[in-house]
DNA sequence: ACATTGACCTGAGAGC
DNA sequence: TGCTCTCAGGTCAATG
């Protein structure tokens, strides 16, 4: 679920929800999930604060609060935030239950705990300490730059679409949806594409991410001719109705149409 | 440098 | 119904 559109998601839901009510109560239900902070720490940190503002970069969510830090939230492959009234409305695999002062609580779901929380006091810092590549969605990542990263790389290039060292935001389900559109098989090296077709990738990257949030990253409400709703081997290709093929790239399962994707 | 594999975790869904 | 198996949208480390 998490990558770029869907932590935008969450990032719009959460200030829809959760802004500038002050946090009563903390519970940290798996500690796993924490990267380097206790559990007292981290409810020491957020209770009697209010969230003020958020913010992306890639797949994490920040989270300012009033004392000045920053909730840092990775969502791994199952992470997802829920706001809810009632204890009984709480999803099945809450990690992190934040309450507010006006009874609502805001949950940090996890099934399979690969998610990350944190606080730090920079998110400059943070993004550098990682290694994270430019935002995907920054403006200012622009078509020189891409092409400036990917230089002289002789990875194939969906690995390198989701190099998050490279570039930041991009998972195995986008990955396939921007090659499918532009028509590159996944495997393809990056030394083999001709910058006209490293344009195209680019050109499908920045629109079909922003057009995924408008969406709401909910695969139902995507258009027919998107892959993505139709992970399937055996589906039906939208393009030419071929059949759907999965094969494995750098360890994940990527789909594609072998007659539409030439390597 | 880059690909591959397995580990980290849990449980949904498929197949029997 | 119940059991077993496979697989999952991420990242990290070890290995070739």
């Amino acid at each position: 679920m998490p990558e770029l559109p869907d932590v935008e998601v969450f990032r719009k839901y959460m200030d829809a929800t959760s802004l500038n009510q002050k946090i009563e109560e903390v519970e940290v239900k798996a500690e796993r999930i924490l990267q380097n902070i206790s559990p007292g720490e981290l409810t020491a940190g957020l209770k009697g604060n209010r969230f003020e503002s958020t913010k992306r970069y890639g797949k994490y969510l920040f989270a300012h609060l009033d004392n000045r830090s920053w909730l840092i939230m990775h969502f791994g492959m199952t992470g997802f935030l829920e706001y809810f009234k009632e204890l009984n409305q709480a999803p099945s695999h809450v990690r992190l239950l934040i309450t507010f002062t006006n009874g609502y609580h805001l949950a940090y779901d996890c099934q399979r705990k690969l998610g990350q929380l944190d606080l730090v006091n920079s998110v400059k810092n943070f993004v550098k300490q990682r290694g994270l590549g430019p935002d995907v969605l920054d403006p200012n990542f622009d078509f020189n730059s891409f092409k400036q990263t990917l230089s002289r790389s002789r990875a194939m290039i969906k690995s390198a679409l989701m190099d998050q060292e490279r570039m930041a935001g991009i998972g195995n389900i986008y990955a396939d949806e921007i090659l499918f559109q532009a028509g590159v098989h996944p495997k393809l090296k990056i030394n083999q594409l001709p910058e006209k077709r490293l344009k195209e990738i680019y050109h499908q990257m920045k629109n079909i991410l922003k057009e995924a949030i408008d969406y709401q990253a909910d695969p139902s409400k995507m258009p027919d001719f998107w892959l993505l709703p139709k992970r399937d081997p055996g589906a039906q290709c939208p393009a030419c109705g071929g059949e759907i093929e999965k094969i494995k790239v750098s360890g994940r399962s990527a789909y594609l149409c072998p007659n539409c994707q030439i390597k």
